[in-house]
DNA sequence: TTGAAAGCGCTAACAA
DNA sequence: TTGTTAGCGCTTTCAA
């Protein structure tokens, strides 16, 4: 019946019966701030404490209560990740990147899944920010207002990616999608194509490649290309059957821009399939240069983003402004690079 | 000077000044404790102050701090999941699954990828415990004596996946590679196959199936399989240069099962290139059946695995131990199909 | 270098 | 149905 014992008081509360640091402090004969210091500064503390509490930490395998210790200092620790989906393949790298320079600095990745309804998404956000991550990161930028709004008013650093735009909530690391269009286009015209085709997913990035793909055609007195959306199903399935329907609508098209190296892959898999050569017949390119499909025969001719830079360069960005550190370029274009291969 | 100025204490430490509970249930003309009811469990509370709170929060834009309430309620709503990798798109379909399942009951998912050091392994471990989440995920089972006994001592709910064993730390969604490579290596025999290829990437499940396809053969006694261990690159080009390798060393195999569908999209791309036939001159089978891999030609014959339902289940079981309730099945083989299409 | 006190923002326990 | 009180496990602030 010792002060140890405090199973005496009437409403207490008891924890989860864990290890705090409080008994680590007890163990290792210090106050609790003192071990607190041991772990996080140790610096701040001398040889002979410090061995004690490690001791302590050792004998007893505490693990410190990150969440109590958010709260108290408010610095989470904690990065939150928004992705449309992993299963397109383009945004695996970056993620993965991003993943592990955070680890290395001592932060968790949070991931959210956003592509669904603006509920959804609203949602997402409330999620997010409950958890008073120390950093957010966006695929895409926010368009929504109202998630504009909230992201504001949370005093959260953001970084938007894969895109360019002149009003960025924060930080911006991306890439002039309206540029590679132009670029791809001006690419085939170079190469002699005149008949193309566009075959892309639903999405709004794509989107804006395709416009300036045919802007470019259109200045240059050409047919305008054809275009079959996908939709969502941005697979091998979803290139085969777009090049189907390319083949049906405009059968004399020469060259096309997928939205994706998945979806070239379909359609050069189809068009193997009909005996029609790539790119003798048809040129086709792809977009993302997905680094395990690099090596597909004929090989892809495509549009490379540096999807691992732009996680590490988001996570740097983060860690920085978490740590109240300023950002003194926040805004990058990352580029692109047309990568000529054999299938174009 | 009221009492809502709270400046004139000496130690005050004043939080990030972002609006709390407190704010609305000031705003609303209740106590705190009254506006959490309202937040989360509105039945509990009278539609007249469940209306004033919601337009208190409106009005404030007030998003609840999670960790706060995980620290007071010893729930962080909030599931680990450990991946060793993203990028071979095995795994993707199961992450994409779990993490849509957490999020529609309210839980968040922290991702981590494993597969380094056995130091990372740790560091990955203690990062995690120390959030406390609710639940945790593995892809894989936990091997380490170490990883076992810091799990088992967290208390926290396990689901280890992706294989069977007599031993789990707690709950087990898997299925059986020893009898994968048994059916598979039983399936190509009974296909009129008798030399065999395998190839594989180094990881420690691949090695489970190839040695009980080699058992068949050898009971069968028949010539032992020539290995290709790719090491990690699981890429279409580890499948090229693996079947380039087998072609030196055994160019008389009949039939080839890859470790993955990646891996065996590339035995064909490379078979293609050299004239080979598939399966007319070599079989290929692949393992994942990964979805948008689905329709290459020729149509992968492979092993399917249902990511999306173990990511589903998984999620249904770590969140009905979150809630205290017990989970009836927590060891299930989620048994795999051979899918025959076209390439064996 | 060490410690005492206070409090981060929320919810459990108890009381009315 | 609403409120009071205490406390989750940690770190900040101030003091020694």
């Amino acid at each position: 019946m010792n002060e140890s014992d405090s199973s005496n008081s009437k409403r207490s509360r008891r924890g989860t019966g864990a290890i705090t640091l409080r008994d680590v402090a007890k163990l290792a004969g210090v106050a609790p701030i003192t071990a607190s210091r041991a772990v996080n500064t140790p610096d701040q503390v001398s040889p002979d404490v410090l061995k004690k509490v490690q001791e302590a930490i050792t004998k007893t395998g505490y693990v410190p209560n990150r969440m109590a210790g958010g709260l108290a200092s408010s610095r989470s620790r904690l990065i939150a990740a928004v992705v449309p989906t992993m299963l397109g393949s383009v945004f695996l790298e970056m993620v993965e990147s991003l993943n592990n320079a955070l680890f290395a600095s001592g932060y968790q990745l949070m991931l959210g899944q956003s592509g669904y309804s603006p509920e959804h998404e609203d949602a997402l956000l409330d999620a997010i920010i409950g958890r008073r991550p120390d950093g957010i990161f966006l695929t895409g930028v926010m368009h929504s207002g109202k998630g504009r709004t909230k992201l504001l008013a949370s005093g959260i650093p953001v970084v938007e990616t894969w895109d360019l735009t002149p009003t960025p909530i924060d930080m911006l690391i991306g890439f002039s999608h309206a540029k590679i269009g132009q670029e791809v286009a001006e690419f085939l015209l170079r190469k002699g194509y005149k008949r193309m085709a566009l075959i892309r997913a639903d999405d709004e990035r794509a989107e804006r490649r395709a416009r300036a793909f045919q802007e470019v055609l259109a200045k240059q007195g050409l047919r305008e290309a054809f275009v079959v959306n996908v939709g969502t199903s941005r697979s091998i399935l979803g290139g085969r059957e777009a090049l189907v329907s390319v083949m049906q609508h405009a059968p004399d098209v020469d060259a096309i821009f997928c939205s994706s190296d998945l979806l070239a892959l379909g359609a050069i898999t189809e068009a193997g399939a009909r005996g029609i050569r790539v790119p003798q017949q048809i040129a086709i390119m792809g977009f993302g240069d997905v680094p395990f499909l690099e090596s597909v025969i004929p090989a892809l001719t495509t549009v490379r983003i540096n999807g691992a830079e732009m996680g590490r360069t988001a996570a740097t960005y983060l860690i920085a402004r978490a740590q109240g550190q300023a950002v003194e370029q926040p805004i990058v274009d990352l580029g692109f690079s047309i990568v000529q291969r054999d299938s174009a």
